[in-house]
DNA sequence: TCTAAATAGATTGCATACAATTTATCTATC
DNA sequence: GATAGATAAATTGTATGCAATCTATTTAGA
């Protein structure tokens, strides 16, 4: 057996199945409030930076149309944010609504409830982020 | 601003965001070989362990019926494996083909190309596995 | 032994992801 | 001003993920 393909021997498998979990945990949280962890990230960006181009919050999000504009399609008929024009008529504008707006306050608590289930110390938390964040970078330099 | 809920502010993101990224690198490998990463790992499981029981190899992998029965259905239909039965008539034992055991040659090379493209040191990538997989643990002892 | 509960795997339904393609629009260049 | 190439978003097609449900089989307890 080659040693270097045994699952225990890959970086990528525990990065895979951990995103996973944090999702799920995520869900426990966001289903009863009907939205999704994509969604979540979405409303995130909204709150940081409404009014923004389909586009930019792909790239924030890593995220392209194919995934972006059925998910917009679904919050706009949910009634949480709008889509308007840009000067330029190829661009949409996403705007959240008030119904979207207020959805702030209600996710406002999720953070910290998420945090009090992980049991990592504050130093493993910022260096677990640190090491993603830089592996992600990385791969989206090779990547463009 | 909830200053909470910024993305920045997130490890989740990261995590999710990496996972991904990380896998489309496996895909610039695997697409020209006509296998995805999920199959990816299933056959790493079944390089290790031939002859396994659908309920185990999800265990290992942290999937479920509803996404290993029309993998594996895919991987037999391209004559990879085969689904034998067991004595529990309830169960299903998955086998590599030849064709199957002969691509754990073909796979081989695929870690090494992946770890060159990869710019951590050694103490980085055994911190982000360790941290992942510990995360993984816990999240998964609670899930049960 | 008979049957209720548990278990394995398949199926269904929904929501991503993302490559590739399409459509509409813009821009640079002549 | 006409047009080729670039760009934004939508659409298409394929493959996950996973909760919930269904079916077949096994097991445990009265």
């Amino acid at each position: 057996m080659q040693e270097q393909l045994r699952l225990q021997n890959q970086l990528c498998f525990p990065l895979y199945a951990v995103s996973k979990a944090v999702t799920r945990l995520y869900l426990s949280y966001l289903t009863p409030l009907g939205i999704t962890y994509t969604q979540y990230v979405v409303f995130l960006v909204l709150f940081e930076q409404d009014g923004i181009r389909v586009k930019e919050l792909g790239k924030r999000l890593f995220l392209d149309s194919g995934t972006l504009s059925p998910l917009l399609e679904k919050l706009e008929k949910q009634g949480y944010v709008e889509k308007g024009k840009s000067l330029d008529k190829r661009e949409r504008i996403v705007t959240l609504t008030a119904k979207g707006k207020a959805l702030e306050a209600t996710l406002a608590p999720i953070p910290f409830q998420i945090a009090s289930r992980l049991q990592l110390n504050e130093d493993e938390a910022k260096t677990l982020y640190t090491l993603s964040y830089r592996l992600l970078n990385q791969l989206e330099e090779d990547h463009e």
